[in-house]
DNA sequence: TTGCCTTATTGACGCAGGTCAACGCCCACC
DNA sequence: GGTGGGCGTTGACCTGCGTCAATAAGGCAA
């Protein structure tokens, strides 16, 4: 059993103001106030807490913490995880900016993850009592964060359908394929990019080794499928890592 | 590429009465009914549609069909699945009488997996833009239906830590302890049940293939842990498969 | 800069589970 | 009641990935 110390820890958020609102956000066509009118977005600003960003290794909230509030990512990456009950840990996702974690805790409002920040980053809070409330009155809002955890599931099974059968090879190109899919909705480059997490994670999440990852990155560079160094990604040829995603 | 036909297809379903009513449903305490009061439940009667049983290998719907309700299993069980881009099957899930499936269509308003009968069954058919305006004006309809869609997410992530690294026992192991503890809650026997699924469904599932699925049940035979008789399944020693399951 | 520690790469080797093949059993349908 | 086809079990063999180990490459502190 390894005792690992963490240097950064939860420092409580603090309620002052770190941006605007949702209407100026760059990001507020792939969060929740997509598919809102104007004023429909005001509202929700109103209940939204935006707070003092996390540092890389600093908790957003911890499995079995009681559930308050879902979270938008507003910049950096952040990594969910769960620990089994042999002490294991498990990766289940990634959160980038734009995207809503958290859900999974108003099941049993108790949270059934935890997410650590993998780099600087912000996030927008939004308190659920108060999501309920307004979803009732908004149709849209409810519909949307309805579609939201929906969309959660669908990902979900992607995942379990890529961890059940596919090859190492697979794995991993389906994880870049998927990075490089959400860059270019978020406006950045989907050939180029800096992995946040580290092959830990990533062998973690695709239930793989870090030596397996390892090993895959440079036999697809050997192919001339990516440039590898470090966590700079460049992709040579989308054609043959979407191939390889579903091989 | 193998060609299958299907001799039990989709019969339309047919608007008739086949059972009288949430209130007198012996699963309303497990399925949506539940948390809501007597008045609201006669409300969420009105727009609920019973048909006719589906037969052993019908389907209920289809991965991008247009989707329209969620179901809640009245009798029988279904397996969700979905089909890769090279036409591998996966098995996404197994749902019991009580249980709701089809959630994961709301997102894109087309189902994202298919579901078909594994015995004959009975389902409940929830439209989905009447459940979302009931939502709307019963608050603890919406707080229940969040919650059934998070507690979805929650077991998807189980099932993805599972795939991620157990070993083939430990998988099968799980599943028994599963299926062992939703028939508990039915008030059904947790040490004695029929696996209305087949070894090939059971191993998809689990990503695993059939021999392995056959070999962990006879060397948990052999270990006293389970007597299994073709799809009869006696589990003698719970405490040592709840074991097993985190290994 | 130097030194330390964490993260990543590469190689050698072993094993859990996949693959292939043979066979038995169940049951549906003549 | 016989027979054919699907489903399940078992055995022998093979392979992809895990494990262990050694080394390299960053990154941060002082």
């Amino acid at each position: 059993m390894k005792l690992i110390v963490d240097r950064n820890e939860d420092v409580p958020t603090a309620p002052s103001p770190y941006q605007a609102s949702c209407s100026t956000c760059r990001l507020s066509s792939l969060c929740l106030p997509l598919a809102l009118e104007a004023a429909e977005i005001d509202v929700l600003d109103r209940i939204v807490q935006r707070s003092k960003p996390l540092q890389k290794g600093q908790h957003l909230y911890r499995e079995s913490e009681h559930f308050q509030s879902v979270f938008a990512v507003r910049s950096g990456t952040l990594k969910a995880y769960r620990t089994t009950d042999n002490g294991r840990e498990q990766v289940t996702g990634f959160y980038f900016p734009g995207e809503i974690l958290g859900m999974d805790g108003i099941g049993n409002n108790r949270h059934a993850s935890s997410a650590r920040a993998l780099e600087t980053a912000a996030v927008c809070e939004i308190p659920f009592t108060a999501l309920e409330t307004l979803s009732a009155k908004m149709p849209h809002l409810q519909r949307h964060f309805f579609q939201l955890m929906s969309r959660e599931i669908a990902e979900d099974q992607q995942l379990i359908t890529l961890l059940s059968k596919s090859s190492a090879d697979a794995r991993v190109a389906a994880l870049l394929v998927s990075i490089s899919t959400r860059n270019a909705r978020r406006k950045l480059s989907a050939i180029r990019f800096r992995l946040s997490m580290s092959r830990v994670d990533i062998g973690n999440y695709l239930g793989l080794t870090v030596e397996t990852v390892s090993r895959v990155f440079s036999r697809m560079q050997k192919l001339g499928v990516l440039r590898v160094e470090n966590k700079e990604i460049e992709i040579l040829d989308r054609d043959a890592l979407v191939e390889m995603a579903d091989a």
